[in-house]
DNA sequence: TGTATGATCGCCT
DNA sequence: GGCGATCATACAG
């Protein structure tokens, strides 16, 4: 059992990811709330490790409580959580903070003022808090990473949805958020319309990715 | 050695 | 809502 911040890191990364809303990140004792992060496992295809054991998701498949980072579309850098025991392969991606702490630095690193865009979406986030490849593997209890506890009275709703910028698994809801968040990456879907699919009801081009 | 493909972002219309 | 930037990674040849 490996527990940092009142979160238990061994478990699946689906409850991972519901305990870390609210949890503050601090990188360099800069950063914030989460406010938003996804669920990824080695068992669904949308996650690195799916494919199994490489050298870039080498982490993810190591210790849990350790961050795996890796290069998004050749531009940004994405920070992930590991999670569960026995090199399973899983983590959180973590996708918006609320910025509390070093907004200063956050705005520099960043090159803009707007508090609601400093930390809003996964390559915003390890931007603001200067986090690159070199992180990989690092402990998050451990400097220049400090993981704080969610207040009791943080006053949000835990909300899920469906993961963000997937081609697979899309019907996972393990997308996770402060509900109505003016931090969130994008807003989480309506709940009660049954998410009619105006597109796929015309098969002209299945695939144009 | 070559090629297709993104767990994105920000600017464009 | 569309699209280009830009490159590590994975895998086929």
């Amino acid at each position: 059992m490996v527990k940092l911040a009142g979160v238990d890191f061994s478990a699946p990364s689906d409850e991972v990811g519901r305990q870390l809303i609210g949890v503050t990140l601090l990188v360099n004792g800069v950063g914030g709330r989460i406010v938003e992060c996804e669920a990824y496992d080695r068992l669904e295809p949308a996650s690195h490790c799916y494919i199994g054991p490489t050298a870039r998701n080498a982490a993810m498949f190591g210790l849990p409580g350790r961050i795996y980072v890796y290069r998004s579309y050749g531009l940004h850098w994405c920070m992930n959580f590991v999670c569960r025991e026995d090199g399973h392969g899983a983590g959180v991606l973590i996708r918006a903070l609320e910025p509390t702490v070093g907004l200063e630095r956050m705005r520099e690193r960043r090159g803009i003022v707007d508090l609601h865009r400093l930390c809003r979406g996964p390559g915003c986030v390890t931007e603001a808090l200067g986090v690159d490849g070199s992180f990989n593997g690092l402990r998050l209890d451990a400097p220049p990473v400090r993981l704080l506890a969610a207040t009791g009275d943080a006053g949000y709703v835990l909300q899920a949805g469906p993961r963000v910028g997937i081609s697979k698994a899309v019907e996972l809801p393990w997308r996770f958020g402060a509900q109505d968040s003016r931090f969130l990456s994008k807003p989480f879907p309506k709940l009660s319309p049954p998410m009619k699919s105006a597109k796929s009801a015309t098969p002209s081009k299945a695939s144009s990715r």
